[in-house]
DNA sequence: CTGTTAGCGCGTTCAT
DNA sequence: ATGAACGCGCTAACAG
């Protein structure tokens, strides 16, 4: 069967007259008769013709499509923060093209020259753990391709990003674990690559200054988010001399391997061991005990930064300034730190 | 800031040689003198030259993309399943479209259409739950467009399908359920509109007859996935004058809700009511106690279907049959069925 | 080996 | 109100 759609000349063809008219009458353009019109709406209804976008966008030279680089879409983060991107994308008649990086530098770059090659008119990225050159990003730039980071923002490139307070998430987080009584939390941080690991490692300490406990390099286990390697973190910590009586994990699925292992070594939470991890994902309403956890808009980030990039794209980028927008996160209290 | 990518002809200008030549040498033609494509190609690097694929499909008529359409993104099934085929896409240098109906039929026309603009080379597709006329699918096999069906397929299309033994698996779940010496086990089938629900009722039905125990339609509720209306469901059944002492569910999102109500009401999993699901989603080793359920090839479904598609792609149609692809299932037996 | 030309499907001038 | 002609960037077919 061969491939064939039909075109805006085969239904000239057939009306005999000129692609100019059925073009314009097509795109509703005043200036064509209503009777022409009606004609060849009809006939282009009839046989399922559908603009080509592919020459439209030739033409135009832009795409309508925004490109979203993630490191991974095995957590149910990443796919919502999408959901929330293609809802605001789609009400503007923009497609969404999507690519992971597998958290692999790699990838991360042949994905951006993936989106370079298909013209995407901006892009949205949260970057990959490893991710420490930034030249695949820095080519959009000098290409005045707009481009928004999310989550896993890239300081080093002057544009708008879109994150949580991280700081003051990982401040409450453990304060509330404080306010609970505990007195020797660990912390198991993400790697000082990425920013979000150092804010909430920051949040983490100025809450244990704020009440004059004190920071004891023990307790705190920076790790490359391989989640195999939660188990041997939590053993060590709780094979500690004075071992931690709560955790504060830099996501939500450190934080529910976290709990796996220590009811594995058959310690009670949160008695023995209180945990709040950061997220509010899927899992944690899940397991038992209830995740304590400091939730962020996860739809919103979507949304906000897909409106950004939307903006950037149809404003004069000269005009146009990196804002930063930071969304509030929440407390959500669970099992896992505290007996209802 | 200008928004300019460099092009073919720009190279060509600054060497001073004509475009074809460039493009030979970037396209790898064999019919080019080394040192001009050594010039061309360092050239290409040094501007950060990248292909207009908006260019490259318009002429070549097709947009080395393939389209994805599925009914959500909330569990971690579609989006590994995409996984999946992003993979088996990409290494034939394939992008992909991804697009969710969002569970409406208006939407997964809406989406179809877009597709259909983008010219997209094949479509995976999973249906909505609520769809029951098929005219848009049809415009893609009439336009000659390869069409992949998977988990939610459409038996009124002939095309390929990839699928997991709904019947087989859900027999075996059932089964599981008997030889545990349960007697009354209730189904909570979903929409008799897929063809999913309509063989695990029946792989249920079966496995009872098999074992000679009675069907009961008091016990068998079919609904139509809406996660809230499942209270609802399994209170009637917990009320009723003799309760059922099992529940398999048509898939895992609804035997975890399922599990959370029945913990509401006081009762014991598994020993006064066991719970089976379908699928091993992310949730089910994470709630307590963890879900019995019928693992599926998440993965291997999208991988499955997508090279289907593409082989459908690049074989000649007319030589080419609608296989169904059917995929096994795996029993997981965990604390929802059986105290270890 | 390299240059020239045509055409992919559409929107958009510029004429009429 | 309509038609003709051009160009988007690239590849392939056709000369040299």
């Amino acid at each position: 069967m061969k491939r064939h759609q039909v075109t805006i000349i085969d239904i000239a063809q057939k009306l005999n007259i000129s692609k100019s008219t059925v073009s314009r009458a097509l795109t509703g353009h005043p200036s064509v008769r209503s009777d022409t019109r009606q004609a060849v709406m009809e006939l282009a209804q009839q046989m399922d013709y559908q603009r080509n976008m592919l020459a439209i966008n030739l033409s135009s030279s832009q795409s309508k499509t925004i490109g979203i680089i993630v490191p991974e879409f095995v957590t149910s983060f990443f796919p919502i923060v999408i959901m929330g991107a293609q809802e605001i994308a789609a009400q503007v008649g923009y497609s969404v093209l999507i690519s992971q990086s597998n958290e692999t530098y790699e990838t991360e770059v042949a994905n951006a020259k993936v989106m370079l090659a298909n013209r995407v008119d901006g892009v949205l990225i949260s970057m990959t753990r490893e991710t420490k050159n930034f030249e695949h990003f820095d080519v959009f730039k000098r290409k005045g391709i707009p481009l928004v980071f999310f989550n896993r923002v890239c300081h080093d490139i002057e544009t708008p990003k879109v994150v949580v307070d991280d700081y003051e998430g990982a401040f409450k987080a453990t304060e509330h674990l404080i306010l609970l009584g505990k007195e020797r939390i660990a912390h198991l941080a993400g790697p000082p690559s990425l920013y979000i690991s150092r804010k909430r490692l920051e949040g983490y300490k100025d809450a244990l200054r704020k009440h004059k406990r004190p920071i004891l390099d023990d307790l705190i286990i920076s790790y490359d988010l391989t989640l195999e390697k939660v188990k041997i973190y939590v053993k060590y910590l709780l094979d500690l001399p004075t071992p931690p009586d709560a955790l504060f994990a830099v996501n939500d699925p450190t934080a529910i391997e976290a709990i796996k292992v220590i009811k594995e070594q058959g310690l009670s939470i949160p008695e023995q061991i209180a945990v709040v991890g950061f997220s509010n994902d899927y899992g944690s309403a899940l397991i038992e005990p209830g995740l304590t956890t400091m939730a962020q808009p996860t739809r919103e980030i979507g949304q906000v930064a897909a409106q950004l990039l939307l903006d950037q794209i149809h404003t004069d980028s000269s005009v146009w300034k990196p804002i930063t927008r930071v969304l509030k996160t929440e407390l959500i209290i669970r099992g896992s730190s505290q007996r209802n």
